[in-house]
This record gives C-alpha cells, structure tokens and sequence, in this order.
DNA sequence: AGCACGCCGACT
DNA sequence: GTCGGCGTGCTC
C-alpha cells in the first residue's frame, strides 16, 4: 500500500505530493484526510494523506510512514475539495489552503501541543453489595453510594468527599477511574427565545428561500438597517434544521460579540458552535471537533468559519455581505463570499447574502438576475429612518468652530436632556494626524515607512500605523529646535474637546487604541449600553450593527476623511460606513438625528447618504465604475513587487509588465508600475501593477508562469491578489 | 522550511 | 592544514 502525503512547507517548490510505503501493520489505520509522520530530507515531519494506492511506478526509491497521527479524518471530501478550490482560485499552494482551513491543532507543520481535555469519572468496579463490604470506614461508603445512586460520577466530585479514600478505593479496586473527553467551552443553552411573527416583506423573503432549499440559489437579502434580516435568517435555519441539515452564519468578526451570538443562543441553544477570534488555540479545537462530528447544527463565525466541517449542509448566510472583512489580506488572499458561492453549488444549497448596502457587485448581479433579490424596504414596527442633516464645516471654521458644528452641539445639548445618547463618528485614531515644524518645515515621519507619524497625547507619543514604530515627543523641533505646530485632529483629540465642551457629560472613547486588550471591546459597548455614558465616540468599529435603544444623535464628525483615500472603492466604502452609522441613530421609539459635518457639501455620495438612498447612489457610483472600467464592468488583479532594494524592486516591476503585456489578451489593460499608496513599509519597497479584465483565457496560466518566475529570485517578492479589496 | 554539500577566507 | 562563513539545491 502507498499513499500520496502533502508536506506543509511554506515553499512553492516543495507544494506537490510525496509518495510513501504504508508498513502491513499501518495498513488498517491509513485513510484520506488523515495526518501521517514521514521521514523527510534527515527530518521527520506530518503531513496529509491525499491519495492511496496499491501500486507504484516510479524510479526513485521509496521511504515508509513513521506512524499515522489521528484517528479520525481530518480533510474530509468536501475540505480536500475546498482547498483545492481555493488554490485554483486564489494561486496559493495547497498546503497554505489547507492550513488556513484548519484550527491550529490541526495543522500539519505547528509542533503544538494543543491537546483534548479530558475528565475523570469513578464508576464501581464490582458490585454495589460487595463494595460497601469491602468499605473501611464511613467515608469510603459515603463515595460508594454516591457514584452508585448517579451511576458514576466526576472524579472531582467524589474527590469533595475525601481524597485519601477515593485513592484507597482505586487501590483496593473496588471503583474505577475512566477518562472522558471534554470540551473546554461548556454550550450552555438558554433558550429563551421564541419565533417572532414576521411582517409581509420578511414572510415573503422567507417563503422563497423555502421553496429553494435543494438548489444552489443565490439570494441577495437587501434590507434597510432595522428591517428585521435576523429573524429572517433564524427562522430559515429552524426549517433547514427541521429537515435534518445543516447550517454556516459567516458575520464579520467585529458583531460577533454582542447581541447577534446572543440572539442565536438563545434561539437555538446547544445547537450552535461558535467561532470567533477571542478562542483560544484549544478552546478552537474543540468547536471543530463538536462540529466535525456532527454535535451541532449550527455554525456561527467569522470569516473562516466557511471552513466549519459540516456534514450535510442545508443553507449558508452571509450577514453583512458588503463587509470587506471576508476577504482575507495576507496569503491565501481567500474571499469567504467565494467559497459559499462554491460550497452552495457543491451542495445543491442556497446561498444567503444579507446587507443594507449591498456591494456594488452583488446588487449588480441582483440586477442581472444572477442573484434573486429579496427587498426589506420597512423598519419592523413601522419605526420611520432617521433625520439626516448636512452641516457646511467651511462656515462653521468662519464661525469658530474648528471640530464640532453649532448643529451638532444643539443636538448633542437636547438629546441629553432628553436623557438620549450620542454617537460619534471620527474614522481616524489618535490625536493629531502631522507634526510640523513652523520655522525649518520639519515633519516627524517614520523612518521605516514612507508615511508622516501619528501623535498619541496620553502617551506623549509619535506612532506609525503601519508598522508601530514608537518615539516620544520633543517640546521643541528636533532639527531646529523651534516651535512645533500640530495639524488634523483624531478620536483622542476628539474626546479632550468634548470633555472641554460639555465637561458634565460622561464620554467612551472606542477605537483601535482603546480595544487593544481581550474583551475590552465588548466592556466599552456594554458601558454605553448601560446608559451611564452619554457620548460613545469612536472610529468605523463604532458603525457596525451595534443596536443601542438610547441613541437618538449620531454625529458624522469628518465625512470626508474617508472620500480623499485613493481608492476606486473609497466612494462605496463611505456611503457604506456612514449609511450604516446613520442607521444607529433612532433604533427604538426615538427618532433618530444624524448630523454629517462635510467641507464638501455638494459631494453626491454625501448627498446620497443625507437621504439615505441607497439606488441613487448606486445608479451614480455604477456609472463612475462604467466609464472608468472598474468593477463590477472589469474584473481586477493587483499585484505587488516589494524587495528591500529599491533598484531591484523597480526593475523587476517593469519586467513583469513587460511579461503581463506579451502574454494577456490585448482587450486586457494593464497599469504601472508605479509605487504602491504607501511606497514603503518596514523598509520594504513596494511597486504596484493592476490588471483590468472583462474575459482573459490566458489569465491564471499567465499568472501562474510569473509567479514561477519568481520563487527562485530571493531578493524580490511577487504577491498576486485577485479580486483585490483594495489597490 | 531546513538540512547537506561545497567552495572560499582567517585562524590555533 | 581545518574551522566555519553562507550560497545552492534537494527532499518520496
């Protein structure tokens, strides 16, 4: 017997099978998926079983496995088949594929020792009668008949009674001690929870993704914020339950903390796994044994949480659909979006994907009848969007108002008075953006990275965003040693100025900073929730579907800040952010007031989130996309050449133009090089090349081709992203 | 990746 | 002479 073992070595070169002679005493133990040790190259190491065979025909000589590594099966077929999905789609080697798909435990090069836990039980050895014959004293009978009326207890329990005599008992061997496997996250089920009626928007939803349930329909839910999306999703799931299948809920990572998880708990109790970042390594493995042996039907979970080993899937749902935290920014540059589409088609299952704004691709698809679109036009019971208003920041600086508009501390001003909260919307962390010198012009910049130094003031501090590097501040210029003049404002400087405002006011800051530690995220919302603070301030963490009843004021603070970055997405991405924020404003029975403080006041995605019209920003934003060939009308491939070297990083980039432009189709355009937005990062260069395309045969073998071009040059990097988020 | 092999410079 | 620097190449 051989079989076929995929290495997990982080080098192309090495991504293929090596084949292995199973020993006659292995041969029962072998199967696909299962992890295997193999000598390699004077090395032992694991690896994946990906094929077995009878037979070989091969020249070289052949090595025997070590031992096999799991009991059960790892990579089922659907796994195996989604990691080679992802190489095909994504061009990373299988091996990273694999390992992205599976919890640290399981992967096949961390040496970890990330175990299962186990408990012990006492049970009787002999019985009931003659065990207590056999007792010493009273104690020993006292254990006897408690592990004898539950039927066996927890070693712990018993150890309550007496330690000395459970151990004479063990001795004597009149009980026994067995090992169970446990799990570290106990499922505690509260349900709690009932089925809500639905409206006749949502019933309507409901009923076609009923009637599709055995095909792989693609559904766009597309529901005003407050339309009740949720319940929709909970009460499709409870019939694909009740059909004996299975389910995936991919949220992004920053609702799965509060209410969301705590609505599905309650709605179907022990039936959920979760997955989220704030596992730990084992507490991880755990969820996915739970799940891969079909202990649960639901799988509640961030970005990879579309990996979850489900058998017998009946339905996938992506909330939040627009979220760009499903596509994954390092290697493999997976979008989770992607491998539901593939999944829902592997499995003959519909596809649900939930937004108020949806993604301009997805609503595009909508409108080519690619997705069917299901409308939640309606708050549920009725609650009317909230007011927004668009405040001038040009006047308001004629008037002294450098921060905070006369508008926006009116509203501020009644809401607490009405004993409502605030929400403040600053999309930029820190005090001030630059330091700059008013005689000799110097500006504090970060040595490793081509971008100007954040100011932190509670640590006196200059930060880069980019890489951290950290230094104090000088009182005077370190060049000329004049005067230092501080320009923009961030979330820190922010909250000195309301603190100086409305120093009566009690005021949360929420941002990067501030949500550094575990959990500290989760603390700051539950604060505010309370209803001890009046003003939430924060950056875009802040906008995402959090449900505060209070909160009747959101204030827009620099609508701007997001418009300027150079990005084709920037426009989509702040009518999203600020749409959404608005959304946060009049959840319950106050109607909410959105203030949006903007130097472009005639800006039409402003506009359009002023009236919270989501077609006629996309009828405008689809026309832009159009004329300049951007997608959803072209398909985009962004890649990176980064080398410490300057020269080498530059001339190489041509080259792979020179390389794109003989090998593409001519109706693809191909861009740059030009240095990347941030042209170096860690001392790292980095050249930026973009391909646009509509259909290119030659595409992926082209792009396959380059990418060995470059394995063996050690002092350039290529990083290939198709579908890029961002450029 | 990581280990061996190999080909050069600088030392007891 | 030989110890060890790291560039190159291979691993069933």
């Amino acid at each position: 017997m051989y079989v076929e073992v995929l290495l997990e070595l982080k080098n192309k070169q090495t991504d293929q099978t090596y084949t292995y002679k199973v020993p006659d005493s292995l041969e029962d133990l072998v199967s696909v998926g299962k992890r295997v040790k193999v000598p390699f190259n004077h090395r032992e190491l694991e690896g994946f079983i990906l094929s077995i065979s009878d037979f070989y025909d091969k020249e070289y000589k052949i090595a025997e496995i070590i031992n096999v590594v799991d009991e059960d099966v790892i990579l089922n077929e659907e796994l195996l088949n989604i990691g080679k999905f992802i190489k095909e789609t994504y061009l990373c080697s299988l091996s990273s594929s694999y390992a992205t798909m599976l919890p640290k435990a399981l992967k096949a090069s961390e040496k970890t020792n990330i175990n299962k836990k186990y408990k012990s039980n006492l049970f009787l050895n002999i019985d009931y009668e003659a065990a207590l014959k056999k007792c010493s004293n009273n104690k020993q009978k006292e254990i006897i008949d408690f592990i004898y009326e539950n039927d066996g207890v927890e070693k712990k329990e018993a150890n309550l009674i007496s330690t000395s005599s459970v151990i004479t008992l063990l001795k004597k061997e009149i009980i026994r001690e067995e090992q169970e496997e446990m799990y570290r996250l106990n499922s505690m089920s509260v349900l709690n929870d009932t089925k809500k009626v639905l409206n006749e928007e949502q019933q309507s939803a409901f009923n076609k993704i009923i009637e599709n349930l055995n095909k792989p329909e693609k559904f766009l839910l597309y529901g005003v914020t407050g339309s009740g999306k949720t319940e929709v999703y909970m009460q499709v799931i409870d019939e694909v339950i009740n059909a004996n299948k299975t389910a995936i809920v991919l949220v992004p990572e920053i609702s799965l903390t509060p209410q969301f998880v705590y609505n599905f708990k309650s709605r179907f109790g022990s039936f959920v796994a979760l997955l989220h970042s704030a596992l730990s390594d084992g507490e991880r493995y755990d969820e996915w044994r739970k799940i891969a042996r079909g202990e649960v039907s639901i799988v509640v979970g961030a970005r990879s949480a579309i990996f979850a080993p489900l058998k017998n899937l009946g339905i996938i749902i992506v909330d939040e659909e627009h979220s760009e935290s499903y596509k994954q920014e390092n290697n493999p540059r997976y979008n989770a979006i992607d491998v539901a589409e593939y999944r829902s088609n592997l499995n003959q299952i519909p596809l649900v994907l939930g937004s108020a704004t949806p993604s301009l691709e997805k609503m595009a698809r909508a409108s080519k009848n690619l997705y069917t679109c299901l409308e939640l036009k309606n708050r549920i019971n009725n609650r009317t969007l909230p007011i927004c208003v668009m405040v001038d920041m040009a006047e308001e600086i004629k008037k002294g108002n450098y921060i905070l508009s006369e508008r926006l501390k009116l509203e501020i001003d009644a809401a607490v008075s009405r004993n409502e909260q605030i929400i403040l919307l600053l999309n930029r962390r820190g005090y001030s953006t630059t330091i700059t010198c008013g005689s000799c012009g110097y500006t504090y910049k970060c040595p490793n990275c081509d971008i100007t130094l954040t100011y932190h003031k509670t640590k006196n501090s200059l930060r880069c965003h980019y890489c951290g590097y950290t230094i104090f501040k000088k009182d005077t210029c370190p060049n000329c040693h004049d005067e230092l003049n501080f320009y923009g404002y961030g979330t820190e400087k922010l909250e000195q100025i309301i603190n100086q405002e409305f120093p009566d006011l009690k005021v949360l800051r929420m941002d990067g900073d501030t949500t550094k530690k575990k959990n500290s995220y989760e603390k700051i919302i539950n604060k505010f929730k309370s209803g001890e603070y009046d003003i939430l301030l924060g950056t875009q963490m802040i906008s995402k579907g959090l449900d505060f009843p209070k909160v009747s004021v959101v204030g827009i603070i620099n609508a701007d800040a997001t418009l300027n970055i150079p990005d084709f997405r920037s426009g989509e991405r702040t009518f999203q952010m600020l749409y959404q924020a608005a959304g946060r404003a009049g959840r319950q029975d106050t109607i909410g007031n959105v203030i949006i403080q903007t130097f472009n006041k005639n800006n039409f995605i402003l506009k359009c989130v002023a009236e919270q019209n989501y077609e006629k920003f996309y009828n405008y934003e689809m026309d832009i996309r159009k004329k300049l060939k951007y997608p959803p009308y072209y398909y985009l491939v962004s890649l990176k050449v980064t080398s410490k070297d300057y020269d080498e990083c530059s001339k190489e980039a041509t080259k792979v133009v020179k390389y794109l432009k003989s090998n593409l189709s001519e109706t693809s355009i191909i861009l740059g090089p030009t240095t990347a937005s941030v042209f170096k990062v860690n001392n790292i260069y980095r050249f930026s090349i973009i391909i646009k395309y509509r259909f290119d045969d030659k595409l992926k073998e082209t792009l396959i081709e380059l990418d060995k071009l470059f394995i063996l040059n050690k002092k350039v990097n290529l990083e290939i992203d198709l579908n890029p988020s961002r450029i």
